[in-house]
DNA sequence: TCTGGGGTCCTAGGACCC
DNA sequence: TCTGGGGTCCTAGGACCC
């Protein structure tokens, strides 16, 4: 096997990027929601000593002196530059499998018949940058697991110019020596603390170690990810996505909620989202779960968490029965004189259409032309501004998350199309 | 003042069955 | 004196990913 991973630079801050050549070496950041903290930076802002993950109001006003420039996220325009990036992958290959937001695995094999891999990725990123205006890095190798570490490779040196083929063992090696092994795809952060205990300091050190000993003192998944560091194919590439397994809606507020009133406004809204996402997903789910907490970081504050499920008689992707049963199950969790500041809602159990074992003693009770009317509410909101919503979602909703530096949604709304002057 | 959101997979342990 | 063995299903929790 032959894969490639193709990883956009930077992806969040790259979007902000297209529509403004302004911004080029310039410090760019993107925020998460509520503008809480960093969640993509550019390379000029990790040179001047920004971090992932750090709070937004931390470091603001330093970061602003410094000329550096924060956005609020912008989904809208991030999920439609994707599609253009995927889109312009998929000319290049015949099977690939889009594994993020910003990264996509390409199947090679038979490619490398017909070309230099390393030529290979240099095209990908040329054609990219040229269609899309989107800067990548591709990392080659005989696994997924060396593709990523490939591509950690191309991220790391610069010499690379961003593209590193590990076809070779000596070049596998090499690449691994210098890797430290918490960079390797599927180790994380528990287990490269455990590694390290062991002597096992970087990636190569993991790919030699017995294999026996891996699985006696760890589980199968990092025995694969062993194999897949020796070259030994044992992920596959998936190229459809499969059915998902439960939906979760979930937001932080834009300021505390007390009462159980605008809670379950939020959670009503959160549920609606959900139920649209179930639809999509051409789903019926069985369980519904909501669940609500206090700020862990306000610790003059009573703490609060907690997490309820209902098991619905019939599975279900309307609306009105997913409200039906997050009221319920936000009332019973609720308590009074606790500042909320975070509350979600899960849907799980899934079932295809009309396919589950019904309850033999309790009768259904399907709700009349309920496929129709899901159906329009989900066009009608499907197609721009305009948006129907059940009247238990609020209407003013102050809870709702806020986004200052939000930039134009340039590709997905007309009023924000670019203008040239 | 202020700290994100959405997923998957695996394992251990308990309940229950014959 | 002395109390088995084998199996399934479900759930919670832990780990990982982006």
């Amino acid at each position: 096997m032959t894969y490639a991973l193709v990883d956009c630079n930077s992806f969040y801050a790259s979007c902000e990027r297209v529509f403004r050549p302004d911004l080029k070496n310039v410090p760019v950041v993107v925020l998460s929601n509520n503008d809480g903290c960093v969640v993509a930076l550019s390379k000029e802002a990790k040179n001047i000593g920004i971090k992932m993950c750090e709070p937004w109001f931390k470091i603001k006003d330093s970061f602003s002196k410094k000329g550096g420039v924060a956005f609020s996220s912008n989904y809208e325009l991030y999920a439609d530059i994707s599609t253009r990036v995927m889109q312009t992958l998929e000319g290049l290959t015949p099977r690939m499998e889009i594994y993020s937001i910003d990264e996509a695995f390409l199947d090679l094999s038979g490619i490398n018949f017909c070309t230099d891999l390393k030529e290979f990725g240099y095209e990908c990123q040329e054609r990219v940058r040229c269609w899309t205006g989107m800067p990548v890095r591709v990392g080659i190798g005989p696994t997924k697991t060396l593709a990523k570490a490939a591509s950690y490779g191309a991220k790391k040196y610069s010499a690379t110019q961003g593209v590193v083929d590990l076809s070779k063992l000596e070049r596998q090696r090499k690449l691994m020596s210098i890797m430290p092994v918490g960079e390797v795809w599927g180790v994380g952060s528990k287990l490269r603390k455990h590694l390290n205990k062991m002597g096992i300091t970087t990636a190569l050190e993991l790919a030699d170690t017995d294999i026996k000993l891996i699985r006696r003192r760890f589980s199968i998944v990092l025995e694969r990810t062993v194999m897949e560091l020796r070259g030994y194919p044992c992920i596959g590439l998936e190229e459809h996505p499969t059915t998902k397994k439960e939906i979760v809606v979930s937001r932080t507020f834009g300021k505390k909620v007390t009462t159980l009133e605008s809670i379950n406004e939020a959670i009503s809204d959160y549920a609606a989202r959900a139920a649209e996402k179930l639809r999509h997903e051409k789903q019926y789910c069985r369980v519904v779960s909501v669940f609500m907490r206090t700020n862990p970081f306000r610790l003059q504050d009573q703490q609060y968490s907690n997490i309820l499920s209902y098991r619905l008689n019939t599975p279900t992707n309307d609306t009105r029965d997913i409200l039906y049963a997050t009221r319920k199950l936000s009332k019973k969790i609720y308590k009074k004189g606790y500042n909320f500041i975070k509350a979600g809602v899960m849907l799980s159990d899934f079932y295809d259409k009309g396919i589950y074992q019904s309850d033999f003693f309790i009768p259904e009770c399907k709700r009349p032309k309920s496929e129709k009317l899901m159906e329009t509410i989900d066009k009608i909101n499907g197609t721009g501004e305009v948006k129907v919503t059940f009247a238990a979602q609020g209407i003013k909703k102050p809870w709702s998350m806020q986004r200052y530096l939000q930039s134009p949604k340039y590709t997905t709304n007309w009023n924000d199309l670019l203008v040239v002057r």
